[in-house]
DNA sequence: TTGCGAGGTCACGGGATCGTCACGCCTTCC
DNA sequence: GGAAGGCGTGACGATCCCGTGACCTCGCAA
């Protein structure tokens, strides 16, 4: 008997597996073709990220030691716009890369040399806890597309210049749609936890980034509105 | 800098410890409280079943070895009802167990011994993952809808536009729902405790309030119910 | 009837907050 | 080494929120 993956008849779900040892992708491309999954391979850290950005998988397996940027790196940046389930492999089990690959985003950390079976039940488990939310690599309101992966906006097909600043606060705005952002929470997640208290620069920012997107002027905002004393709310 | 847990003031979060060595639920008691959660300790899997139906944790770390069940039987008898996240922990490193417990609905399988800092990190990743899946706290009331993760509130599906001290006010209220909320009270958690004896904002606050979410005119409050000579309370 | 206290309502003004703009510094890219 | 773009700062009206004080109603007791 083999462990069971997803329903059999069903396309199998693509897991991104990044590492540079041939031999370990080549293992894991067996192993999960075993359980049911196919595997996407990735030798570079920006090879991974171009293949999710293009067509995401289901999950990503990392290794956490890569030729370009590291695994918890990596893990950072699918974090910026995907909640896809990341598994962080590495022979190394030192406790402080283990929180920095968690706190990054990372969902389970693994230490070789690591059984198969284990590998794949991590990875189920993870999967079956990820799946009762639909990430949404790309989020589209009445006119206004923003795709996360490519850091890529239009207004009617109209691609949109912003700056990395305008992009984050976009996307911090635009991922807690309906939902209200405090002044602090803005400015921890864009400039970080030591400016929670900077407001003005949050406030011209703000206004940058209405002036590119908004449609009908500033007076009645579409898509960004401002709750005095309190925060920022993108549309619903 | 220390690993920040869930967000300072609210009340903190419960972690259903089951383990049978007294010494571990001692250390874990420590670490977690650190963390910021707080620690349900539980000797054996039935001790343990119990305190978690009659008032459910906010997460799980079980033993494997247990005086009656052991910690598979826990997590199996968990998830016949409760999301919660479960992390079970164990002497032994052996593959086969570790797919049991990831099978039986564990979310982590942890071998001891295990560095704190992993543990808390594997423990907030496991909660980040089920928060997004758990219903937001909402308040729903004849009709008024009171979103306060979102800071939304609807009446008949029609949002209503609060002012901070208004929105602080209402769910003070509704926080307490049924339950009388003295002049006092209401002063001290949205004024701050400094400011219990002025009565007349107070007043003002709930007259705007009222005009705001009341439908049929203020002279019958379906929502707002004064108690004269004490305070105000929210209609159950 | 009159007096009194508690609660509700309203208009107003002070003050905090917000949006905007011009300016200067810095980095980056020719 | 120059140009252009990105960013933060400070100042300035405009806007919004909130406390204040006056006045009202209501219930009750003298």
């Amino acid at each position: 008997m083999s462990v069971q993956g997803p329903a059999a008849g069903a396309k199998p779900p693509r897991v991104l597996v990044v590492d540079d040892e041939p031999q370990i992708v080549r293992a894991l491309k067996v192993v999960l073709r075993e359980a049911g999954f196919e595997a996407v391979p990735a030798e570079t850290a920006s090879e991974a990220l171009d293949l999710a950005a293009v067509r995401p998988p289901e999950a990503a397996i990392v290794d956490l030691v890569l030729p370009d940027l590291d695994g918890i790196e990596v893990t950072r940046r699918l974090r910026e716009w995907s909640e896809m389930p990341i598994l962080v492999l590495s022979a190394v089990g030192e406790e402080e890369q283990k929180v920095r690959a968690l706190e990054a985003g990372a969902d389970d950390y693994i230490t070789k040399p690591f059984g198969t079976r284990e590998l794949v039940a991590r990875l189920q488990a993870a999967l079956r806890r990820a799946g009762r939310v639909e990430g949404e690599p790309s989020i589209d309101v009445d006119g206004l597309e923003i795709d996360l992966a490519a850091r890529v906006v239009r207004r009617d097909g109209e691609p949109i210049h912003l700056t990395p600043i305008e992009f984050d606060l976009l996307r911090a705005l635009a991922r807690n749609r309906g939902r209200l952002m405090t002044h602090r929470k803005l400015l921890a997640e864009v400039w970080g936890p030591e400016y929670v208290d900077d407001i003005q620069p949050l406030r011209t920012h703000i206004a940058r980034l209405r002036a590119k997107i908004e449609p009908d002027g500033v007076e009645t905002p579409r898509y960004i509105v401002t709750d005095p004393g309190v925060g920022y709310r993108f549309t619903d």
